[in-house]
DNA sequence: GGAATTTATGCCAGCGCTGGCATTTTTTCT
DNA sequence: AGAAAAAATGCCAGCGCTGGCATAAATTCC
C-alpha cells in the first residue's frame, strides 16, 4: 500500500547534482550556489521530500529528538513545560519524547540512560523533583548526556538549571500577609525531602523573621502536597488553643483543602481566616473563595531550559552555561484579607 | 568525552557468535538455541547494551516510536491520556513523541503527515478534537500511516476509533435529575462544532423526552466549555422568568462556573439549584460543594487505543479491528439534590 | 546408518544519510 | 593572462542494524 518513499537519491537525480550536494542543502551548508540551493529547494517542496530521521541520525550522530523525564503527580504543572517545551521545539526543529518515571525506583538512573541511549535522544529536560537526584544528573554528565534541569533552587551543577526562587515567592507571600496584619501565621509545608518544600518554607520564616515575628513551631506542619493533607493539617492548626489567623499552605492543592477545613470549623475565608497557596494551579482561580496564590512562569522556565539545553547540544558553551533564575510572583485573590 | 558506545559486533565478538545471531535474540526470534540465547544474553546485560534504534529502525523499518496528536485545551485531559499511552508504550518497548498541533489551520494535514513521516513514526493516536477531522484520517490512510482515533461518538472509519459513548453518559444524568424530582433543568452545551457537543446534548433530550419532559429550547444555551462561558449561560437561564430547578453543564470548567454564577445570584447550591457537570476533572473534587458528574474512563480508553494501535502496527488485523466502546459512568456528589 | 528434515548459525547487501577529503569551477590578485 | 585563493561540488566509506538466502549442525525417520 505504502508508495515508496522519495529519498535522498531520488532528489539529487532530479536536480542533477550530486546527493552530497542535497545534504548540504538540508543541513543549511553555506557551501551551496545560491542558484543550485533554490533549485534543490524547489524539488524538495515538489516532492514533499523528508529527510528519512533515522538515516539522518545514524550518519550523524543526532536524532533532533529531546526527552522529558519527570515522576510528578502534578498533570497541570507537567503539561505547562510540556507545553513551553515544544513550543521552542516546533521553533527550532526538534521532537520531544516524553517519559515519566519512578524516582524512587533503585534502577532510575540505569533506566534514565537506557531510555536516553536507546532512543539517541540529543538532549534531556529533567522536572522535579526527579532533578533533585543528583546522582542522576552525575550519571548523565559522566555518560556525556546533555541536560537541564528544572528546579526551586540551586543544585550542584548550577549551569545546567533553569532555577525557579521559590524562596524569595515565599518571602513575598509573608510579606503580603503580615502586610495585612496577620502575626500569627500558620504554614503547610510539602514532603520534607522535596527541595522546594525546605525553599519556601526557608523564604516563609526568615521574612518573618525580618519582620519581628518570632517563628512558632507549633504553627508550621508537614503536608504532603495533597488535598487531604491540607485540610488535615489546617485542622490541626486550627485546633492550637491560639489559632492563626492566616494559613499559607505551600500549594494550591493544600490550600484549597485547607479552605474546605476552614468551612467545616465553621470559619469564613478570609474574614475569618486568610489562606494562601502556591503554583496558581487552575484551582486557584476556580476555587470559592479565589486563592491568593504565587505564580511560577513555568511555561517560561521550559522555553529557557530548552534553549538552554540546545545552546548545548550545539555547543554554544556560553549560551548553554548562562545562568537562568525566574522569580515567581505573588497574584493576589479574594482567599486573604485584613486582620 | 563519550566513551565509545558498545555495537552489537562487541556482543557478537565477546559471544563468539555472529552479529546475525546477536540481532535474533536482541529480536526474539525463535532461532536461537537455548545455550547460545543465555550467553548473549548474559553479555548483553553485563556490558549494558542498547541497540541503537536508529540503526534498527533504518534497517527493519521501524522506529518504535509512537506519536499522539493533539489540540485541546485542557491539559488535563490530554494528561490522562498520556499517561494510559505510555503505559502501554512501556509494556511493549515502544516510546511517545508528544506533538500538539493546531486543528484549524490550513496545512494541518501536510503538517501532520509529515510529522509521522519525518520522525518515521509507527503509528499515531489522535485525540479529540482533532480525531474528528476526517480529511486527516483519510490522508493518513492514504499514505498508509497506523493511526488510532478517540472519540465521543462512532466515526467514519469506525475500526480505528475507540469509542465513549458521551450520548448514554449524558442520559443517565439526564435520568438522575429527574429522579431527584427536576422537571425544568437547564443545558449548557459546548461549542457546537463538536461531535461530543451534539451527542451530549441529544443524550440529554432523549432521556427527558423519554421521561416525558418536553424539552424547552431556552433551557438550553450554547457554552463553549470554559469557565467563564459557564458563569454567563448559567446566568442566561437562570434570569428566565421560570428558571429552572437544576442546570446540566456539559463539562466540568462550566458546571463550576455554573456555580459560582449561582452564588453571585444568592442561590444555594443544591438546595436552590442543582447542578452537574461532565469529565470528573479535577475541579469536581475540589470545588465548593463537590460536583456531581460523569466520569469518563480516559486512561482506560487511552491504553485501548494504544493497544490497537500497536496490533494493527503488528498486522494483527483482528485485534486492530475489534470494536472498542466504553461507557462512561456517574459520580454522584454534594452539587445535586432533590427538588 | 544414511537420507530427509528440522534447527541453528553465518554471510552479504543495503536501509538513507553525512563526514572527510579530493576535485572542479569560479573569483581574485599581481 | 596566469597563478593563487576561494567557492562549489563530487566520491567513497561507513553509521549499526536486519532481511534474505546459504550453509552447517542436530535431529528424525525408515
Amino acid at each position: 500500500m505504502k508508495n515508496k518513499k522519495t529519498t535522498i537519491d531520488d532528489i539529487a537525480m532530479l536536480a542533477g547534482v550530486s546527493v552530497r550536494t542535497i545534504s548540504r542543502v538540508i543541513n543549511n551548508s553555506p557551501m551551496v550556489g545560491e542558484a543550485t540551493r533554490a533549485k534543490v529547494l524547489q524539488i524538495i517542496k515538489d516532492l514533499d521530500y523528508h529527510p528519512n530521521a533515522q538515516a539522518r541520525g545514524l550518519a550523524a550522530r543526532r536524532s533532533y529528538l529531546l526527552g522529558m523525564i519527570y515522576d510528578n503527580p502534578d498533570a497541570l504543572y507537567i503539561n505547562n513545560v510540556q507545553r513551553g517545551v515544544l513550543s521552542v521545539c516546533r521553533e527550532l526543529g526538534y521532537e520531544l519524547v516524553v517519559h515519566p518515571c519512578d524516582m524512587h525506583s533503585d534502577s532510575l538512573t540505569i533506566e534514565a540512560v537506557g531510555f536516553v541511549n536507546r532512543s539517541k535522544l540529543d538532549g534531556v529536560i529533567i522536572l522535579p523533583p526527579v532533578s533533585e537526584n543528583n546522582d542522576l544528573a552525575g550519571v548523565f554528565e559522566k555518560a556525556g548526556v546533555n541536560y537541564v534541569r528544572l528546579a526551586s533552587v540551586a543544585l550542584d551543577k548550577a549551569e545546567n538549571v533553569v532555577i525557579s526562587n521559590d524562596r524569595s515567592a515565599a518571602a513575598s507571600m509573608a510579606d503580603h500577609l503580615v502586610g495585612l496584619g496577620h502575626r500569627r501565621i500558620g504554614y503547610i509545608t510539602g514532603p520534607l525531602g522535596m527541595k522546594s518544600t525546605q525553599e519556601r518554607l526557608d523564604g516563609f520564616r526568615d521574612a518573618l523573621e525580618k519582620h519581628g515575628c518570632k517563628p512558632d513551631n507549633e504553627m508550621i506542619v508537614t503536608g504532603e502536597y495533597t488535598f487531604n493533607s491540607g485540610a488535615e493539617c489546617a485542622c490541626e492548626l486550627l485546633k492550637n488553643p491560639d489559632p492563626p489567623t492566616a494559613i499559607f499552605a505551600s500549594n494550591d492543592e493544600m490550600a484549597v483543602g485547607t479552605i474546605k477545613a476552614a468551612r467545616q470549623l465553621g470559619l469564613n475565608v478570609p474574614g475569618d481566616l486568610s489562606v494562601c497557596g502556591f503554583d496558581d494551579s487552575i484551582l486557584a482561580s476556580r476555587s470559592y473563595p479565589t486563592l491568593t496564590t504565587i505564580r511560577r512562569p513555568v511555561k517560561e522556565m521550559a522555553r529557557l531550559a530548552t534553549a538552554k539545553l540546545i545552546a548545548s547540544i550545539d555547543g554554544r558553551e556560553d549560551d548553554a552555561r548562562a545562568m537562568n533564575i525566574v522569580t515567581p510572583y505573588l497574584v493576589p485573590r479574594e482567599s486573604t484579607a485584613a486582620k
